[in-house]
This record gives structure tokens, C-alpha cells and sequence, in this order.
DNA sequence: CTCATTTCGTTAGCATAGCTCACGATTCCG
DNA sequence: CGGAATCGTGAGCTATGCTAACGAAATGAG
């Protein structure tokens, strides 16, 4: 059953790793996992779920709002709403003062695809999370908050 | 200079949303800030260096064994070795027992490059954290020890 | 009012990064 | 010896970001 696959590298440990390094082979390795999670669900991917998140939160919008929200440039943007426009999960309209501007929503559909989903999404995260320490969780938390604020700089 | 881009959005905030929300946009916005910090190094992308850092830390092994290491599929690794291999950063030789599978090195090249980018390649991390409280790095080793055990899952 | 400048969203094209499926070579084992 | 398992890889697809360039609309100096 099992072969021999052992070499002489080192076993993977709890290492002496600067914080750097230690921290962004965490987050890669979490991100690779979490945009891993969309097997069933074939049509929104973590990127358009995330965006049509916080589109549903924070409310109407411009594209550009939404793109500076998400730290995205404005053209990865544009994708992701054209995509979530045509699932009918997001509506554009026309600004009713600055014809430049186009103001986007969460549909109906929209709405009831986040509030439906948004534990399915998250399964897996949260199944994880739910077998840590409430301490753990704690950590977490904190680092959620600093990580947010150094990557919004 | 500043245009009126204000319409209804609810302004972002430190919110309320569940652990699972918060973490998993936390680690998507650094995960990109991340890969966007490779402007200057035209050659070794995120992915590439992250697997080198790990064959040069854990010593010489199989792709298979490297690509479980980085939580990736083994398809996924073979692009990645080509790639290390073609700069001259790593060396592939035939196992001396099973000649189905290969041994991949670290090159001298390859450790130099290490040495010499760690910090170069971490700086923009590097900055960040140091403008952080003693309390809030520790916050962070501890979380991305704790997201490592859930990523290895 | 006129027109150069700025802003907004988008299109086009590129690169990275991951996946699954399939396949050939090799090894293991009954 | 021959079927089954394993290893690495090739092919092809999707997603996710970027920059450059552009057209439409708004702004503001004259």
C-alpha cells in the first residue's frame, strides 16, 4: 500500500522561520484551499462571491467602489460583475446624475443566493475553525483585523 | 480634483461579520497583495520561490513529496520544477533505487538566490509587520502556526 | 460657449496558478 | 509472469490578476 517515498529531506516542522516567511506560507497555502472549496457550486467562484459579499453588505455602488473596496483594479473588476451580471445575481443601472457612472446591486436573486449559500460556502472553513480552542479562535480574529489593515495600506 | 463618487454604501467598517467572513477576506486580500510584490524580480514568481524556500529547507526530495508539502497536485508541481530548473535554480536526477520517480535539489545557484532574495523578496511584508506592535506580530506567529494546522488538513 | 483635461468603465491582451484527465514508464506483488 | 499500483508528466481548461489603451461623459479655464 504504501511505498517507500522517503529521502533525506527533513520532516516538516513548527520552524524557526522568520515571521515573514512563516505568515505567507500560511496565508498562500489557506488561499489555495479556500478557492479549492467551489467544487459543487460551478457557477460562482471565490473572487465573484466575495465581491457580490461585500456588494450585498455595504450596498449600491459604483464599479470603481467596489474595486477599491475589494483592492482590485478597476478591470479585474469589470469581469467579475459582468459575470455576476449574467447569472442575474447583480444588477447595473444607469447614476442617475454622472452618465460615467453606472451603479451596481445585489438582485433579489442576488440576495438569496448569499443568504442561502453563505454557510455552504464557508463549510469547510468553518468546520476547521469549529475544532479550534475559543482562544484560537480568538488569535484569529485579532489576526484578521491586523492582516486587513496592513493589506488595505 | 475629487468627484462626487458617494451613493448609498454603508461605509466599511471593522464589522460584524462571522470569523469565517472576516478570515477569509483577510487572507484573500493578502494572498494578493503578495503575489504583487514580484515587479522588480522578473524571473521567480510567489509560487516558484515559496516551493524552492521549501526544497532548500527541507533538503533534496521527490515532486510528489514537494508538491504534498506546498498542498498542491502533482501537474501543478511539474510546471513549477520546469520552471526552477530552466533558471538553473534547481537540479533533477534520477533516484537511485525506483526509476520511476526523480530527485529534485536545490542548486548552488539556487541557494545563493535564496540568500541573497529572502529579504529583498519579503520586504514589502517585512515593512508591514514592522510597523506593528510586539503584541500584534505575536498575534500573527500564532495565527499562522494555528492556520497551518487547518490549511494541512 | 468652447475645448483641453480628467474621470469612469470597459476592452484587449498577457501572465500566473491552480485543477482534472490521460498516459507511459516503472515497480510491486500474487 | 502479468495485473495493479505509483510516479512524473503532458494536454487542456478555468480563474484571477495586471497594464495599456480607448470612448463617453463631466469639469473647468478662458
Amino acid at each position: 500500500m504504501s511505498y517507500a517515498n522517503e529521502m533525506s529531506a527533513r520532516p516538516e516542522s513548527a520552524d524557526e522561520r522568520t515571521l515573514a516567511a512563516r505568515l505567507r506560507l500560511a496565508v498562500v497555502r489557506l488561499n489555495r484551499r479556500l478557492r479549492a472549496q467551489r467544487s459543487e457550486d460551478r457557477t460562482v467562484t471565490l473572487t465573484q462571491f466575495s465581491a457580490l459579499s461585500t456588494l450585498h453588505k455595504s450596498g449600491p455602488m459604483s464599479p470603481g467602489e467596489l474595486a477599491a473596496r475589494e483592492r482590485v483594479q478597476p478591470p479585474s473588476m469589470t469581469r467579475v460583475i459582468s459575470a455576476l451580471e449574467e447569472s442575474g445575481l447583480l444588477t447595473r443601472s444607469p447614476h442617475p446624475t454622472d452618465g460615467r457612472q453606472t451603479v451596481i446591486e445585489a438582485s433579489a436573486a442576488g440576495k438569496a443566493y448569499i443568504a442561502a449559500e453563505v454557510s455552504a460556502r464557508e463549510r469547510w472553513l468553518d468546520e476547521r475553525l469549529a475544532e479550534l480552542s475559543e482562544d484560537e479562535r480568538t488569535v484569529l480574529r485579532r489576526a484578521a483585523d491586523i492582516i486587513d489593515r496592513m493589506a488595505g495600506t
